[in-house]
DNA sequence: TAGATTGTTAATCGATTAACAATC
DNA sequence: TAGATTGTTAATCGATTAACAATC
């Protein structure tokens, strides 16, 4: 077993490449070039092969990539040629919105608890999941051999709930709560920022009378 | 006027250094060193001097900087001292999620304007907002001078939206569909994507009995 | 002054791109 | 074979970090 330095940009993009490889296929497209992926994804076609090489070699020299063939290496690359069960802690409007999110399902991801510690919110349904109380995080997690946990609760009881996770096994957290947490080494964390995508936004907008001091 | 080249990672940077600057500020702490931020937002301190060094002189060598007026300093480069009005097209519970975000608020940003093109959607209320046709939007996006829409329909729709929001003259675009947008050089669009980061996750851990191929 | 920390330069590191041999 | 496109190396580009003079 050989460890792999892959940059982490590499990995968003094969992203982006699957799905434009899954657009191509439901049209019926059987062959694409490096070329075209780079088109349709706005990047460069020596960055498509490049990205792809680190995988393998899953191209045919003067033809292409098989589209479907392409698209399941690439699947299988992300870990997503796998049903991944997730647990998320907090039941508020954005909970809600990621457990009835399309976008999970598409892509294998299934929630299989959602918890909350305000008592008004335990025992209501979300789509077909009932919200439970966070003493019950260990034994869903147990049953269903959960792995990844999703924060969505206010900054303020998010490292708590890290700890909580992190003390129940879980491997990675994604965050959707604007805060750094703490948590050891071996667990993989990222955020997901809901606003800072917008501030680059309003960075650029704003900046065109921007005087830099000088 | 100059034009100033920035990573887009140091405006990324930037928005959690105002964040934590926040948070310290909430507990009365004055001044601050590259060092602290560094350690409180995990990056090295160089780092975090060198993304503040595009922008100016905030700090007071051998001393630090004043928490309160970096943190002004931050968030007027961000474009964070105006209040940005938005709208907001996709009434589904994404988007629900999104007009109830307090995120948004906190950091000066105001949803205007909710459309859809739903019949069963239209004059529906979303906190004290109601979702408007469509055909509403030139109107919204004139009375409230709008700048940035946020797309949160399904991505086979996004594309048309975009092309809506460009004719009635948004200049930004914050895209949450799983899909790669085209629109005239001049618009700026960011996607926020609620998978790719969980995608991220999967394939760390997945890749830990992943046999490269050689 | 001595100690501390900034602002900035130069060195390093890593990622992207250009170019081309391999080969279908 | 001629044309096309991959896989890969070397060159380039850009971002991060180390180091230190400036200075509070």
């Amino acid at each position: 077993m050989k460890t792999l330095k892959v940059p982490e940009a590499t990995i968003t993009r094969l992203s982006v490449y699957s799905r434009f490889l899954e657009y191509l296929d439901q049209r019926g497209i059987v062959t694409v070039s490096s070329g075209e992926i780079a088109q349709g994804v706005g990047v460069s076609p020596a960055q498509v092969r490049k990205d792809l090489a680190y995988f393998g070699e899953f191209g045919t020299r003067g033809v292409g990539y098989n589209v479907k063939d392409l698209m399941r290496y690439v699947l299988k690359v992300l870990g997503l040629d796998e049903l991944w069960p997730l647990v998320l802690v907090g039941a508020g409007n954005l909970g809600f919105a990621l457990c009835t999110y399309k976008g999970f399902n598409d892509r294998g991801f299934s929630i299989v608890g959602v918890f909350d510690n305000n008592p008004d919110k335990i025992g209501k349904k979300i789509a077909d999941l009932e919200v439970y109380h966070l003493d019950r995080m260990a034994e869903i997690i147990a049953l269903h051999n959960v792995k990844v946990g999703i924060i969505t609760v206010p900054s303020h009881a998010a490292q708590e709930v890290t700890d909580l996770m992190v003390k129940n096994g879980l491997q990675a957290i994604l965050n959707y709560a604007p805060v750094v947490l703490n948590a050891p080494e071996n667990i993989e964390i990222r955020n997901v920022d809901m606003s800072t995508r917008l501030e680059i936004l309003t960075f650029n907008l704003s900046k065109k009378d921007y005087n830099p001091v000088t």
